[in-house]
DNA sequence: TCAAATATTGACGCGATCTTGACGACAACT
DNA sequence: AGTTGTCGTCAAGATCGCGTCAATATTTGA
């Protein structure tokens, strides 16, 4: 669950904005005092902090300065002052949102989660889903393979089945696991299919019973060696 | 140079904001009305955009909206209304922060600082307006196709399936995946619409059977082929 | 409001894929 | 040697997913 921790000296308003956070589902923290903001940041680092300027200990530009120092975590300010200077002060202090007292909750919320927005994590096509066991490359993003630089054709069975295996090279994967993974949660014993699967894959890969990719662990499962992890075998 | 995009329809605002920012060693430019701004966005992509709601021809909202379709380029709202829905719907649709007229100038400059900082966190995703992949060409500015030279007539379920398969080119896009975010967050299994528009797309988009760009990976869900990945096909 | 464009839903044929049963090979154990 | 159980292989049938067309509902725009 997404965490806000919302830091003020009034309890009034830490009831307030808490209460309208909990109604939206945020997990809610709240501190009274800038230290107490440090400390809580560093310990359970919230997802967003909402801030208020005016607290009893360090002044809250400090402790945006001072949270800076090792965290990107959003913040937005709360403060019953209008000031420009202080506004660009906290802004340029580490701030990522100010917002005047008295403000609607609404928009509190609407700029929480424009904050959350930017800490949202980038489906970053750095995520190269391509697997490599000896000459065996499996695409999971294409949903191609190739063995030894051909590409070879997969059911979606044989396909899920060998990403399986290709996913924890060198290592035996039981039946029940193949099956539940491969075929659905409510699988487990109908270790036919994997005797039929394996065969087609064992003719796809072109896999030669003299040097075999695809191994049978008798009575356990199957596995696909690792030449990388296992150049004698 | 760090590129800003002023979009007003006064040109005193235009004059003196642009000026407070030149004076600040900032690239300029600006734009007056709506439509104006999405082709400077797509043409020449600034790292920011400061932008007023009250356009003459698009509603602001609607433009944010619009770049949103594409891009993450940070979007300083400017507007003379308060209206507290109006400053919530403009942040849930994609602008970054919510500046009520009459501001300071100190005060807008420091909002766009933080908007330039959290645009340098994130490294650069995609923020181009135009894709190409082989002769497929999306220009999600405008919503318009053409392949092989020739526009082709989407409608707005065929273009958003296209636009999303051409942002990963030769990528596999689960069902699931295309339905979220095609549909909306509420689909998941109506893949029977994934059939009737893929084949749509495939007729409107010249597909020959024997060299297909639209591709079905059976069982998990639609890629494009991106010739300038895979040219031995 | 009406007409056109678009989206949704149902129906159906086709082909690939999956499932199932049968059978032989092989090894371990009796 | 016989028995038993697991494995590999094959092939036939059942099933499922896909593409396609068309009818209906809904939305959009004039």
């Amino acid at each position: 669950m997404t965490r806000v921790l919302v830091v003020d000296d009034e309890p009034a308003l830490l009831r307030a904005v808490g209460a309208a956070l909990k109604a939206r589902d945020y997990d809610v923290a709240t501190a009274a005092t800038g230290q107490a903001a440090i400390d809580a940041i560093a310990l359970t680092p919230p997802d967003v902090v909402v801030l208020d300027l005016g607290l009893p200990d360090i002044d809250g530009i400090v402790v945006c300065r001072r949270v800076r120092e090792w965290s990107d975590v959003p913040i937005v300010v709360l403060s019953a002052e209008g000031s420009e200077a202080r506004k660009v002060q906290a802004l340029d202090e580490g701030a990522d949102d100010y917002v005047t007292k008295p403000f609607s909750t609404a928009e509190l919320l609407a700029r929480i989660r424009v904050a959350l927005r930017h800490r949202k994590d980038t489906p970053s096509p750095d995520d190269e889903a391509v697997l490599r066991v000896g000459d065996v490359v499996v695409d999971q993003a294409r949903h191609s393979v190739e063995v030894a630089g051909n590409k070879v054709e997969l059911t979606p069975k044989e396909f899920a089945f060998l990403a399986l295996l290709a996913r924890w090279p060198g290592r035996v994967l039981t039946h029940r696991t193949i099956l539940q993974e491969v075929w659905g949660p409510e699988y487990g014993s109908e270790s036919q299919y994997l005797r039929v699967y394996a065969s087609q894959l064992r003719k796809k890969l072109d896999d030669d019973p003299a040097a075999p990719r695809l191994i049978t662990e008798p009575g356990v499962g199957y596995r696909l060696v690792d030449p990388a992890a296992e150049p004698a075998g």
